[in-house]
DNA sequence: TTGCGTGCAAAGGTTTTGCATGGCA
DNA sequence: TGCCATGCAAAACCTTTGCACGCAA
């Protein structure tokens, strides 16, 4: 699935950092500037094709989370399966924090089941406080 | 709580407007629509700090839903009191649900007592498709 | 060779900021 | 009078698009 267009080196070093990412949450920006810092020349149009093309392809995962800030990028370990993971945003630190839990998964299931609505985590974000601001 | 400043034509007409929204969510853009068709004038700057302070005092609240549009606002009516229940928005027709269900009030206390984080329900919105646009 | 990929620059849209003016208390 | 509020224009921001050139197959 992740054979189609053409083999480049820009979307070769994109590709191998993404996957050394451990699965975090990385921007456009951090892409961008990681690559610049390995000495790899790619232009940030590139960067914002290529990951949108993985998005759609499944090898990303895509979020909004922040107001001004950009998109965030997710890196999706097929080996791993489809982990879905929750987000608790801090209100006073501004901390995120991403939480996988089983419990936590059920809540999807729950909703659709008896409320016929069905939940995207990509968008759902808990917002409170966090343990270290209380 | 309502009461911090100054009281000015722009922010009674504009208050005006959403509290007779019906608790819809509407965008800037929306506001400054029907305020120029009222014969209103008020500048876009004024609304989004306006709206950006009754935001931060618990009168609206703000969405991100789409990426490249807007934020959204939702006036919070207090009577109402929808402080102890959870929210539901579609994403495609921008409905708004009120649930209340002890499955998910028990998501609080779990998300306290595991993960240190104290949940704001008023803050806190899921994010998916309901049932009718399924 | 063919056509996708790249990257610069420019455009697109939303939100914020600087600054002078206006208006509430 | 003393501040806060307003609003225009410009800037800041993230993202997309146009277009010519580069490069994989």
């Amino acid at each position: 699935m992740e054979n189609k267009g053409y083999r480049t080196r820009q979307r070769e070093v994109i590709l191998e950092f993404l996957k050394n990412s451990n699965s975090r949450h990385v921007s456009i920006e951090e892409v961008l500037e990681h690559l610049k810092a390995a000495g790899e020349k790619v232009g940030r149009t590139t960067i914002y094709r290529y990951m949108e093309k993985l998005t759609e392809e499944g090898v990303l995962r895509k979020y909004f989370i922040e107001e001004g800030a950009g998109a965030c990028y997710q890196y999706v370990d097929s080996a791993q399966g489809c982990h879905e993971h929750f987000h608790l945003k801090c209100l006073k630190c501004g901390k995120l924090l991403h939480v996988e839990c089983d419990y936590l998964n059920q809540i999807g299931k729950h909703i659709k089941d008896y409320h016929g609505f069905e939940v995207d985590n990509t968008k759902t974000v808990f917002y409170g406080i966090c343990k270290d601001c209380k």
